[in-house]
DNA sequence: ATTTGTCCCTGCGGGC
DNA sequence: TGCCCGCAGGGACAAA
């Protein structure tokens, strides 16, 4: 399941492939995977230049160029355009070698010098989008999820972090999944930080005092910074661009641990459900609110 | 206003 | 052995 450190481990892998070729040609395999169609995909990706490979919250970001010989007179407005891929539960983005193949593709983009990449997934729930990169209509920012993104928790201060997590009840799980509160995160990575800050997920965010909020924000950032640093965590879908897997699954400490003992006290691990998704914790380290 | 449920989709594992 | 069901979960959306 990719999240943060996942996709950022994508784009690392990729960029050095990708960037600075052409997308001479976006093959279709599944219509339905590219927004907002596939033929006004195809016309803003066909003939650009990859420029960059980047990352935002879960979404894997390609910047693309003007397109070469843009005139002042008919694309004085080319200013470029940005292709964002989610890729949920089971997409992947592959760097195909030659000859190589992929299941479960659903697109493919050509590009110069005989480089393919490839966009897979099986279950189909991912996407690929594509905008201009201007402040006009079509362009990222335009786009609902995208803009309200919260912040990137790597990038924010344990204070912007306290204030985000607001003076309400909401349960602490729910707004660390909230994309909009803190962008990246998903049920993995959640559930490792409450259990490393000793923190129960479903702790009211008014239950959580200013140290126990730093607390978690220590433990969010070094659980992500340790994942990136392994790659990612590869439980049974997720790979890089060069089909490698990730080593943070064999450090996962709350995750996919139900009924095992915690590695820090002993006690059986418990689940429960927060926000719609299986939360682990130990019920001795992580103790009920009051 | 927050929160829960349903849907999307496929594979897999548990239960019987 | 084989079938059925629930689960996996990110986000959009509807509903309580």
């Amino acid at each position: 399941m990719p999240e943060l450190p996942e996709v950022e481990t994508i784009a690392r892998t990729l960029a050095p492939d990708a960037v600075g070729r052409d997308i001479q040609r976006v093959e279709v395999l599944d219509p339905s995977a590219l927004h907002p169609d596939p033929a006004t995909f195809q016309a803003l990706a066909t003939g650009r230049r990859i420029e960059s490979v980047g990352r935002r919250a879960k979404l894997l970001l390609l910047t693309l160029a003007p397109r070469d010989g843009a005139s002042t007179e008919d694309n004085a407005e080319d200013s470029g355009a940005i292709l964002a891929v989610h890729l949920r539960m089971t997409g992947r983005v592959f760097v195909l070698a030659p000859g190589m193949e992929t299941d479960r593709t659903r697109a493919v983009l050509h590009l110069s010098g005989g480089m393919r990449l490839a966009f897979a997934d099986l279950r189909r729930f991912g996407s690929m989008h594509a905008f201009t990169a201007g402040q006009g209509a079509g362009s990222i920012g335009t786009w609902p999820f995208y803009a309200n993104l919260g912040p990137e928790p790597l990038s924010m201060n344990a204070a912007e972090f306290r204030n985000r997590l607001g003076l309400g009840r909401t349960r602490i799980k729910a707004l660390l999944l909230d994309q909009s509160v803190i962008a990246g995160i998903g049920n993995i990575y959640a559930d490792e930080a409450l259990f490393r800050a000793g923190v129960r997920p479903d702790t009211p965010a008014n239950h959580i005092p200013p140290k126990k909020r730093d607390a978690l924000f220590a433990a969010i950032q070094a659980v992500l910074t340790q994942a990136i640093a392994e790659n990612g965590s590869s439980i049974r879908d997720y790979r890089d661009a060069h089909g490698d897997a990730g080593a943070f699954q064999n450090h996962f400490r709350a995750y996919g641990r139900e009924g095992k003992a915690c590695l820090a006290c002993g006690e059986i691990m418990r689940v429960m459900r927060v926000a719609g998704r299986t939360s682990t914790f130990c019920p001795q380290c992580q103790p009920a609110p009051r």
